[in-house]
DNA sequence: TTTGCTTTTGACATTTTTGTCAAATAGGAA
DNA sequence: TTCCTATTTGACAAAAATGTCAAAAGCAAA
């Protein structure tokens, strides 16, 4: 039997990949050292070893969090493309990552809640908000479509965010499994896609 | 200066109000017991004295949400209503009750991820969930929508419940206060009402 | 005022969770 | 093997939060 040994970087991944999963299931206040170590395969005195205190340690999951949320988000869409397309794409890549990771989004809406600061950097780093709400405007303007900018803006937030931060609600709801739901969530990718275009074709 | 009395129902209504605002804020493993009988003007112990212990007081104030969240939605809505009224319906209904109290809803989604086995009683005691899943079938049946009744059903409850439980998010990015919010809120009924038909109309 | 009840209070006990430390262990390099 | 360092462990300390209790205080009726 081959035993590998981990680097201290190899174990740092470990906990934190632990230590994520208890954070977002039960939150900072929720989350149990312990808890956390088990789920890790290691003791809980080892945890303080890596991370000084929970704090640290919460942090360090936090930041990387953050990161993948603003994976997430394609940065880069072309300055001139109609609006439809620009909803498609960004549908396309937000699914493609979330998929993976559906947890992250209740998260985010909490920490909105609870860390409004930090989030205003997600926003603020990120023009994409401001991007697609002027696409709106814009469109609007061209007479693509009618009525107001933000309406809009927060529909198409709703149909594609929501469905993740929803998860466990949309699962009981619908009463099926989680595997059903990554089923589910699969299609609903395709499904958004007609919907934009239905959006559009309504408003003529 | 006049003292009044209060009875023990007056007493327990504002230990529950201030337990309602710290729990909701901070979570059940979040809140403090010496919070909440501070925000309530009272001494720790005496919380012990009207609830034996934090898990009753836990249930006392969810047991009024859970009653609240029941009462933004129409538990009656006729049997052979065009779908269209239904949603049409459903939707006043809810932003009626839910505008005053936008924080329940993040809440509740939560509450589906921490204690499922609750909320799954909050669901199955209100067949509305399947009453519109149905509605929407049957819709499908007679040729007024095509497509997949789960992906309509989920768009329909994503647009009206998400940006109540998208609050903070939503100021955000909007970056508008909470007055801005609600004002914003009150719009937003008349706008998916339009939504609604539109939805429909697109389908033709 | 006395009595009998409800309510409040403070001191204390208990429980739960986190943090510290020194000793033990493991594993590689000399 | 021996030495050195990195890591793990268990015993313990400390802190934070909750729960208990009996005594005190309040209040209204007799």
């Amino acid at each position: 039997m081959i035993l590998t040994t981990q680097t201290r970087k190899e174990t740092e991944a470990i906990i934190k990949q632990a230590a994520r999963k208890v954070f977002l299931q039960k939150g900072l206040a929720g989350a149990r050292l312990q808890e956390i170590a088990d789920e890790a395969g290691i003791g809980r005195t080892s945890l303080h070893y890596y991370y000084k205190n929970k704090e640290m340690l919460f942090n360090a999951v936090f930041s990387e969090n953050f990161q993948e949320i603003k994976k997430r988000i394609p940065y880069q869409l072309e300055e001139n493309l109609a609006l439809k397309e620009i909803l498609i794409q960004f549908t396309k890549e937000y699914f493609r990552n979330a998929i993976k990771n559906p947890d992250l989004d209740l998260f985010l809406l909490n920490e909105f809640c609870s860390h409004p600061e930090l989030m205003l950097n997600l926003i603020k780093g990120h023009e994409i908000t401001q991007f697609i709400l002027q696409a709106f405007e814009k469109s609007i303007q061209k007479g693509e479509l009618k009525g107001n900018a933000q309406q809009h803006f927060i529909t198409f937030i709703s149909v594609t965010f929501f469905p993740f931060a929803a998860k466990n609600m949309i699962q009981q709801m619908l009463q099926c499994s989680e595997n059903d739901y990554i089923q589910y969530m699969h299609s609903r990718e395709d499904y958004i896609v007609g919907f934009i275009h239905q959006y559009f074709n309504s408003q003529l």
